[in-house]
DNA sequence: CCTCTCCATGGCATTCGGTGCCAGAATAGG
DNA sequence: CCTATTCTGGCACCGAATGCCATGGAGAGG
């Protein structure tokens, strides 16, 4: 079957137009005043058949949404290596998902935002994301555990990305490029602050200060080692 | 009014009870299973009391969750200062919450597991005490924004904690000083990154090495000086 | 062109969560 | 003991969600 494409006929609402039908009707009366009913009149699609082809009426919302999540999900499974860029692109992603999306993701935040049910299946979405980060992260050779570091380093960047996104949402109108600015120093801000767990146990730089006395004749070598045997110790067993 | 206490009499069934019959009925039978009716028979509270004084059947299950949030609240709020470490014990007070009442905490965890929709649920009480946290810890006096870093911090805090979490969860038998050992560790590895980021301009800590050879008689504050100077030299730009 | 098949649709009936309304019981307080 | 407030439970009702079944359209094969 082909895609009907962007042709707003009456052969066969598309879930877009559906999703855009609902959001409108959302906004204008409240997300509990609006029936299924009303969505079913609104797009000329029977109320039966919204519900099989979304799910419920919160689904229709989050459809376009968890296209998204699915999307993002195959990017990460199809990239093989380098684990810790590859996340960043992910959420580089998932924002991009957002900004291209304004005409749904703006109104959805604001309705989000004043029904707390709406609120926690967002909240679900972003911990959707944020546990395939960290199972993608942590599902690295080497039998030691690295789950932890993975769903902290997760959990880091997924806030980082919730943080852009929240200053885009408030204000739609301002400059792209300012976005992604903000963005690629959010990251830089996390990759600081993950990279180093990731590695813990090979390279010294837990945030430790070190200074180290000796008198001034003190050969190099001697020097290094002792530094180097001191570190290793505050880096722990 | 006094409390019944532990008193299991016809007189008014405390939430307790209601809560401990509610997760009885929705193991044995399922969550979708069980219906209001089932928990009013059960518990001799009428079914539209039960929607009164626990709003959803979801939130029966929650209910204990609930004050523990807003235990935990209270907790943040009475915290004056050092709110990293504050933050932490809030932590761990979230964890005591439920290592301290697994005759609820556990089974729900096995029924959120089950049903999509009250993982949503529980992950939403997690963005909860992440949110909260993370305001906790971003209402420092100081003009700069530190929302991104406090969101950042708050979410690896969250993260860790659900980590060790888990692990009891899925074996609540387990030795409850391994779990505090874990949990230790878990914050240690946390704050290590986390420290860092909430005062990247005022202190070190950025993984740098410094490494002052000084002659052995120089005097300690003028050693502390040149090293304070250096430290700040090599983080500022 | 006709027919058979498959799948999406939509109407119908039903279950169940959730709420408003109101009357009656319980409890505090004088 | 009487009154005011609060809690409770029964009733009716709305709307989300699901199962069942008939219908209709699109495509495959004759």
């Amino acid at each position: 079957m082909e895609r009907s494409g962007g042709r707003s006929g009456q052969t066969r609402a598309d879930t877009r137009e559906v999703v855009l039908a609902a959001v409108r009707l959302f906004t204008e009366s409240g997300f509990d005043a609006t029936t299924m009913d009303h969505i079913a009149a609104a797009t000329g699609v029977s109320r039966r058949s919204l519900f099989r082809r979304f799910g419920s009426k919160e689904d229709i919302l989050f459809a376009e949404h968890d296209e998204l999540f699915s999307t993002v999900v195959r990017f990460l499974e199809a990239s093989p290596d380098d684990p810790l860029s590859s996340v960043f692109s992910a959420a580089r992603l998932v924002l991009q998902g957002y900004l291209g999306d304004p005409e749904i993701t703006v109104p959805r935040y604001h309705l989000v935002r004043a029904h707390p049910r709406l609120r926690d299946r967002e909240v679900a979405m972003t911990a959707r994301y944020q546990a395939a980060f960290s199972r993608y992260l942590a599902r690295r050779e080497g039998g030691e555990d690295r789950s932890l570091a993975a769903g902290v380093a997760a959990a880091s960047l997924i806030s980082a990305h919730n943080h852009v996104l929240r200053g885009w949402l408030r204000r739609p109108e301002q400059d792209r490029g300012e976005v992604w600015a903000s963005f690629d120093e959010a990251v830089a801000f996390v990759r600081r602050a993950a990279e180093p767990m990731l590695h813990a146990e090979r390279e010294p730089g837990h945030d430790h200060v070190l200074v180290a006395v000796y008198p001034g004749g003190t050969d190099r070598e001697e020097l290094l080692r002792r530094v180097g045997a001191a570190v290793r110790e505050a880096e722990g067993p």
